[in-house]
DNA sequence: GGAAGTATCTTGACAATGTCAGGATAAGCA
DNA sequence: TGCTTATCCTGACATTGTCAAGATACTTCC
């Protein structure tokens, strides 16, 4: 039909953003991950659709079928993801602390709260097993790796004795219950839940502040 | 037409349930209610629908309209008389605590846990603030009443000195230390995220009672 | 008692969503 | 070059929440 040259579509030459409107995408799978992690801080994970992401990417509704399974899939990377950054951070603030001198449980603490603050949407995403695939060998993997990082704190702290006596299940006890408390606390906040319990003229930080700052563990009193 | 009885529609004599198949249902906002609390634990928060409430009332798709502004109108009402179902647990269990001379915040923090476990779907729901409206007058009052209640048991228990000297800010990072402690364990054991750490052959029973028995508190070691 | 008014429920429609089937296009490989 | 495969699109379907308009039953007022 049109010229004889071998470019069939009328493409411009300069291209502003990095490939525009070719009919492959090029990295597909990445701009809907990217997507993805917009919509779910922009709209909550409640609201993210895939149709949307799909929208961003400037691809049609249907193109993620052919790089995540379904919707499920696509949370499912985008979570995986999530506990990457989340392991990563937790490994680095116990890393800084031990060389600072400080407490490395209170550090993780610190830091699991603050990942999840940042990233209220993604945070939230990452604990709800009914919207994610659990079993996907990368978010299980990253999963896991998040929570050693943070075992590995606590034991580097002293704060879970297993260099003897203490049995297995008291050794769990202690370092779960840190784990639960620090999570809940970023639940409670992410949800707004803590906005209402503010003594007075204190702001939201510092009340975090005052229950993260101490190891929360038993010193006796005085020291 | 039939016959001049006063009754038009061949209504059978004998109703099975409750009022079956006459137009006005009778009491549809509390069967809405009702259906979506089951459909909570059924499929969870995620998967419940407006329509499937409907159908399960045994009503049009659009009936709930005239009793809900919307679906985000039932699911507060839900979750509003689950935050007075948890406000009770949590008084009463403070109240046996106190007459049998144990410890109040450990056993509302025990009753706490408990009534999310046995109603895992709407204790999500409870804390979705994107999917429910907390200011809404009933779930907003049931809400503060919950925690209200939480507080009476804390500062019964002696754990938030609330005699003298601690100032504002460290009494309430206390009182919200054990609750986020409480309220993060409840939310990782639904979320199934502790069932991969139990030590050897021990059961998420007893992990979770490791973690509540004890009042989590500061108790110089020994005695 | 009957009529008017209101609350309650139904039917039908709309846009939006996730998913599937089938076709179009580009890239890789022989 | 021609074939195969990966990638993407168009179109369709069932399902969802919400709205509009009509049907039905209850209430109230005369």
């Amino acid at each position: 039909m049109a010229t004889g040259a071998s470019s069939r579509p009328p493409r411009p030459a300069v291209l502003p953003e990095p490939a525009r409107k070719r009919y492959h995408h090029g990295d597909l799978r990445g701009a809907l991950v990217r997507a993805a992690e917009e919509l779910l801080e922009e709209v909550g994970p409640d609201r993210l659709t895939l149709r949307e992401a799909a929208r961003r990417a400037g691809v049609s509704h249907a193109a993620p079928a052919h790089h995540f399974r379904d919707l499920t899939g696509l949370l499912s990377e985008v979570a995986a993801s999530g506990f990457e950054g989340l392991a990563g951070a937790i490994a680095s603030s116990a890393a800084a602390a031990h060389a600072a001198g400080e407490d490395e449980l209170s550090a993780t603490g610190r830091a699991y709260f603050a990942f999840a603050l940042a990233h209220p949407g993604l945070f939230q995403l990452m604990f709800r097993s009914q919207v994610i695939d659990m079993s996907a060998p990368r978010l299980d993997a990253a999963s896991s790796a998040a929570f050693a990082a943070f075992a590995d704190a606590a034991r580097a702290s002293g704060e879970v004795g297993d260099e003897a006596g203490g049995d297995p299940l008291a050794r769990m006890a202690t370092l779960v219950r840190n784990w639960a408390m620090v999570h809940g606390l970023a639940f409670l906040a992410i949800d707004g839940r803590l906005a209402g319990m503010l003594p007075d003229g204190a702001t939201l930080a510092a009340l975090t502040e005052a229950i993260l700052a101490p190891a929360p563990a038993k010193t006796p009193a005085g020291v």
